[in-house]
DNA sequence: CCTGGCACTCTGCCCAGCTGAGTGCCAGGG
DNA sequence: CCCTGGCACTCAGCTGGGCAGAGTGCCAGG
């Protein structure tokens, strides 16, 4: 890479120009359309030759001779890194986020009502984790003799989560077992986060008369399992609808999109990339995942108090109003966790 | 409506041709091609003229003069009342269900895994519903004191679903008071159908000390509010990005359908009307909702035994493989039910 | 009742020409 | 040294005419 030489107010002054102007036309900006809607105080010509400059270092990009200025991956970085703000909620928008999430009634209705909104503010694709395991502490654990050899054991998170699971037992339980196993269980793992409980939990088994150990190991066995299973980190979607609204040269823009968006593991990974503090944003070719190489994500990660539980963000077109996404996104993901502190 | 003379047998014939063409080609069929590609044994002319009298009685229709024809959305309910044999799985494919499917390990999962399979067998989008509280009975209800007056209650069914929910009781709540509760509605629910069970309970209360009467109303009342919500019916989906190959025409034909697929309410609706017994298909307009105007919809019931528990389907242009995809659908439908039957 | 023949009607495509937006460059002025 | 107005140039997109091909409807004959 040769050095470039610094870009100048002006420069920037009119890339972010650009930007603001593509973003709201959809149409490639010419220097004319551009002095006439932005006060920039100089000649039609002056930004020609600025244009020129930001086009050869790669900031902007030219469809075809004759035809207006058009921002690249690069330019979009610029722009967010440097010329853009995040734009805050207004009052009432936020008073709307406010009520519209205080209306949940569980998590799986937190989260989709959260999806919903994010989906509807920002008019595009959104996407919202749900808190994952590994990071809840435990709040409960239930055992429950379903018959005399299966057991249903039941684990709830402190973010609300339930995840239960069926345990075959080598043998008949007795239910003063059963009770004492729960007991010792609950003192031992409440409150504790879901990673450090096996190690907590390992020698439990020499607690209990031998006859009764390989039930103990069983049922130790499939709650080390159900906590280790992060690949059952669910993701919940909407706003698919708003993918028409992308570009115009249709099915070759959406359909890897689509095809991304069916796969979990491509969103977890997508969102797996968001920095654990702050707003991460990845603008086109910054993406991973080829499928969305035309597509930006602005991702954040929310929890129910300092720490982040989960992530949750948005996916548009490289060409999006950053500002208005990302504050969209910035609020939403803080009132989802003061949501979670409070339940 | 004028009484229309009976099709007779090389009509229909011709018709059926045209259904199978039209679908493989997605273009405008002509007589020409339609006696080269089928053996009907007559000329282009003798096909013009028996096309001309289809269309005059609304099977088929031309986009313009001088373009070959098209179903109409009766053609196609023609072609599918009577036209049309269910094309059977293979003897290999029908393996390749059985063991996809096999592999699950929960209900979320099988629902998972059966609406993705749906989607890659017929290349449509797939619907599948969660098996549904109301036609379910109860395998187990358990009560679990968290704190001295909060206590989660848990139903889960014989397919396998898990609902759990807080209640906030009136007062502290003793162990004993609980077991008790516990041990009387399990006995008298276990094994009854969810909507029998609120009759069954009424008079609980009463037999419990007057002093927790309340505590006991409230849990039952929790109970049957979980019960009753028919609205906590879930859905899954899969298959979106095939709506990719769904015309030419995009996005006009594409916004409407991805907005319906993101109302739980109207995707329901649409599997609500499936009969309960056999294969529902509707074609184009005969569905309600009016964004899937030119989508048809083959669903069916499924269940654990005889009786059919929730719906599944697939969702396509009303240009679709009719046979081939009620032969999948009905394939898929069946061997879920062996899964949830087994489980 | 089927068939071959024929005239007719369109759509889709190609080509040419025009228009307009937007550029790059240059010479002159503050 | 930087900005500006002027000017020639380029090229996408639209328009209109002309052409080819597909497909039809109709008719008279077997």
């Amino acid at each position: 890479m040769y050095s470039e030489r610094p870009l100048d107010d002006r420069k920037l002054a009119v890339l972010r120009a650009i930007v603001q102007d593509y973003v709201g036309t959809e149409e490639p900006v010419g220097s004319k359309a551009l002095v006439e809607r932005h006060n920039l105080g100089v000649s039609p010509a002056t930004v020609r030759n600025d244009m020129a400059a930001l086009e050869e270092d790669g900031y902007i990009h030219q469809p075809h001779t004759s035809a207006g200025r058009i921002p690249t991956d690069k330019g979009y970085r610029l722009f967010v890194d440097r010329l853009a703000e995040v734009k805050p909620m207004t009052a009432p928008e936020r008073r709307a986020i406010r009520h519209f999430l205080d209306g949940a009634v569980d998590l799986d209705d937190t989260v989709a009502r959260t999806v919903r909104l994010l989906a509807q503010l920002t008019r595009q694709v959104a996407v919202v984790q749900y808190p994952s395991l590994s990071r809840s502490t435990v709040r409960h654990v239930e055992l429950v003799a379903l018959a005399p050899a299966k057991v249903m054991l039941v684990l709830i998170t402190n973010t609300g989560r339930v995840e239960q699971r069926m345990v075959d037992c080598p043998g008949t339980v007795g239910e003063t077992v059963l009770a004492d196993l729960r007991a010792k269980l609950n003192t031992q793992a409440v409150g504790r986060p879901l990673p450090e409980v096996p190690g907590l939990l390992e020698d439990l088994p020499a607690a209990f008369e031998p006859a009764d150990r390989p039930t103990v190991s069983t049922v130790l066995a499939t709650l080390f399992e159900t906590l280790a299973e992060q690949n059952e980190e669910r993701i919940m979607l909407a706003g698919t609808a708003n993918l028409t609204r992308f570009g115009h040269d249709f099915p070759l823009t959406i359909q890897p999109v689509l095809e991304a968006l069916e796969e979990q593991v491509v969103l977890l990974r997508l969102l797996g990339e968001t920095a654990d503090a702050g707003m991460t944003v990845r603008i086109g070719h910054e993406n991973a995942y080829e499928g969305l190489n035309s597509t930006s994500v602005v991702s954040v990660g929310y929890g129910s108090g300092d720490q982040s539980v989960a992530k949750l963000g948005v996916i548009g077109p490289t060409r999006m109003d950053y500002p208005g996404t990302m504050g969209a996104v910035r609020a939403v993901a803080r009132y989802v966790g003061q949501i979670l502190a409070e339940s």
